[in-house]
DNA sequence: GTGGAGCACTTGTCTGAACAAGTTGGCCTC
DNA sequence: GAGGCCAACTTGTTCAGACAAGTGCTCCAC
């Protein structure tokens, strides 16, 4: 937290926070804004740009910005690790390897990891925890360069994205989402604990290196009575997007 | 479409999509797009941060920009309306009001609305369809002050959304979406032509006008085999957060 | 050849200024 | 009282410049 403008974001989402402001009042206008923080407008509008893409305020030319929400969850590392997620909750992720094993990569696989014909990749269905109760159940697929070090770690190892990022200085950097509703398979009920055909919640995910390059493909599933997903969306900001089939 | 930004923006959009730049190719720094649109690097700045926010390319201080997707739904009024969505991919949105009544507001209409007590909301169930298949089933209650405007609109009007706009002039800015997954319920599955039982992608949400302002909120289920939702995050841009029940 | 130092390049941060465009509320007229 | 016009206010857009900070490459010494 060097910069400036994340100070004064920061500092206002405490004042939203503390209910300074309240929804649906007014925040100062920027010039007011630049003089208490003793800031250019450039500084202050950066601020503001980042409380508005996060959602918790509304922005229209001429008008004062608007507070639209108040506590969001601060979601920094959130969809990027199970673990860090519950730690910021103040709840105990837990995590347990069920099968591990190397295949050659398919078709699927090498489209989405960008990977060679005849790559090699490690296929991990992982179950997941939170306060003991199983809560996800995930079906990993690591591309090749990653493999090694992703099959030497303790089956009940917490946290893999942190425990990589240790080892290895990889960092996580992005993801593309997709999210539908499968029926529990007889293996899906069975490690989560649900009945047959009832239904879960599943994500589909690549992850990246901040180089653009894939690591990891992954079908998640949740059990919707322990977690959902929440969206904000906005004009300006649209990181959800509606999909049909295929 | 008339700040220089968004030109810029559009123009990076279409060579991406036109593969001038491939997935993992470095974008030009920052100075030699300024020289090449004749803009200052601010105005580069603010155009290549919008594709950021898009999930288009990657960004890293000292390094340059990475291409990290090619061709995305350009998601505009996407999640604001079913029907302009559907057109977008040239598909024929249909919609049918199934029921429709008036009630007194509840505890949580009036939270979620921000209603006074004894306030009247409308209720509309509406099933929607994609070229003639029914894909949706909508509960959604409308804040008393919009809900005359919704009353008298055609059982089967296509696009609410766009007829509230026409007559009303109200415009629905922003969104907070809870994503999960749900059974089938019998009412559900009858007019969704599925098996009861049968998992549905529930999308719960409120939408606000410009102002703040709660207009609506609704409960949304997919028949997943017909639409997902695809999110895109990274270090900057989270704009979608998981949840713990309650 | 391997490691480290250094340098050129690129993105991130911030300023101060100016004008454009949209909103809001008050005032004035009819 | 209703309606329209206007003026003050606020956010949006853009510029040119400066420095900070991180990356990636080359080159040199060992």
């Amino acid at each position: 937290m060097a910069a400036r403008h994340e100070e004064i974001a920061e500092a206002l989402r405490r004042a939203i926070d503390r209910e300074d402001y309240t929804v649906g009042s007014l925040l100062p206008p920027e010039t007011e804004l630049a003089a208490r923080y003793g800031v250019s407008r450039g500084t202050v509008r950066q601020a503001v740009a980042t409380l508005t893409a996060e959602g918790l305020i509304g922005s229209r030319q001429g008008a004062r910005r608007v507070v639209l929400a108040g506590r969001r969850s601060q979601s920094f590392a959130e969809l990027r690790s199970f673990a860090q997620w519950a730690r910021a909750m103040g709840r105990e992720a837990t995590g347990r390897v069920i099968t591990q094993e190397w295949r050659t990569a398919t078709a699927e696989d090498r489209v989405r990891l960008q990977l060679d014909q005849g790559a090699r990749v490690l296929h991990v269905l992982r179950l997941r925890g939170l306060d003991g109760r199983p809560v996800l159940l995930e079906r990993t697929v690591y591309a090749d360069w990653i493999s090694p070090a992703v099959e030497h770690i303790e089956t009940d190892c917490p946290s893999v994205t942190q425990r990589l990022l240790d080892d290895t200085g990889l960092v996580f950097a992005y993801g593309e989402h997709v999210i539908d509703a499968v029926a529990a398979g007889a293996r899906d009920a069975e490690l989560l604990a649900v009945r047959r055909t009832s239904p879960l919640l599943r994500v589909r995910r690549v992850t990246t290196t901040r180089e653009g390059r894939p690591v990891e493909w992954s079908d998640d599933r949740y059990r919707p009575d322990a977690v959902s997903f929440s969206v904000h969306n906005s004009i300006g900001n649209n990181a959800l997007a509606r999909k049909t089939a295929e």
